[in-house]
DNA sequence: GTATGTGCAAAGGTTTTGCCCCAAC
DNA sequence: GTTGGGGCAAAACCTTTGCACATAC
């Protein structure tokens, strides 16, 4: 069921899974690698759509548990891109994203933010800080030009 | 309907919605002076619950079309602290947020360091940057002691 | 008086859940 | 063979909307 293709990919959560005592299934398989192929930043509905192309008759309440899996196993984390709906990533290495207020295009780049500024504001309060999310907003080139031209 | 001691306070809304073309009510007033008096962060639901102790049958509708005038007039505005659901606060300078894994208290604190690092960022990927939101999430003093107690 | 706002109930959209069958282990 | 997982449909949740009446202007 599973292409060639995806196997290396895929190799490192299905040990993941079989640690957290949870099954290695194709629909698990092919949601997480939808995310990965997508670059990232899907909703829910936008990985049921392109899953289904792979799998027509997967179900949504599949793709919710099985975000919920991903979440769970920290393989995936939820994102607040200021669209109402929570969107989906991969879990990586701290980074923050550039997100566009015309277009929606999410820009990631990374930045030792927490570790110099953090932890400054945490001594302070009196705060551990596991996380830093710094979101940044505002308008891409191409959207600048289009709304100048 | 409207308690003296709100008036003072409230003195500028009415302008900015009579300004917008909006009608000043007591619904509106009292949903404002709701979210300024609890200190700001309250969901949809706290706002309706917490100002129908003062106007028992204030709807819920009633508070998210408020909502939607405060945000449209730019008095208030829409975070997300994690959860699931959006919450809404005073709207104010540049700030942001210390917030606990443990028990969701949320510490506010200014900084004139994430504009610098933001206009950075924005130079690099040749984005105009409007706003810079940073979450630092953690555990706050009292959490981390009950949590080792 | 007119148009906007409100309350109520119904509809919309998203996420979760129950149930039964199926498949991973 | 057992038990967790998937599909489907229904429920739960949160938010928006339609309508008739009320009220700010």
């Amino acid at each position: 069921m599973m292409s060639l293709a995806l196997a290396s990919s895929t190799t490192s959560i299905e040990k993941v899974l079989h640690q957290a005592g949870r099954r290695v299934t194709p629909q698990r398989m092919l949601i997480l690698e939808t995310i990965r192929e997508s670059g990232g930043h899907l909703d829910a509905d936008e990985i049921h759509r392109l899953a289904r192309q792979k799998a027509p008759h997967l179900s949504l309440s599949t793709v919710y548990r099985t975000i919920n899996v991903l979440k769970e196993v920290e393989v995936i984390e939820k994102l607040h891109l200021g669209d109402g709906r929570p969107h989906y990533e991969i879990k990586k290495g701290e980074h923050h994203h550039l997100i566009c207020r015309g277009c929606g295009k999410v820009i990631e780049f990374q930045s030792p933010f927490s570790d110099k500024w953090g932890r400054g504001w945490g001594e302070k309060y009196d705060f551990e800080i596991t996380r830093a999310h710094l979101d940044l907003r505002g308008y891409c080139a191409e959207c600048r030009q289009e709304m100048s031209g």
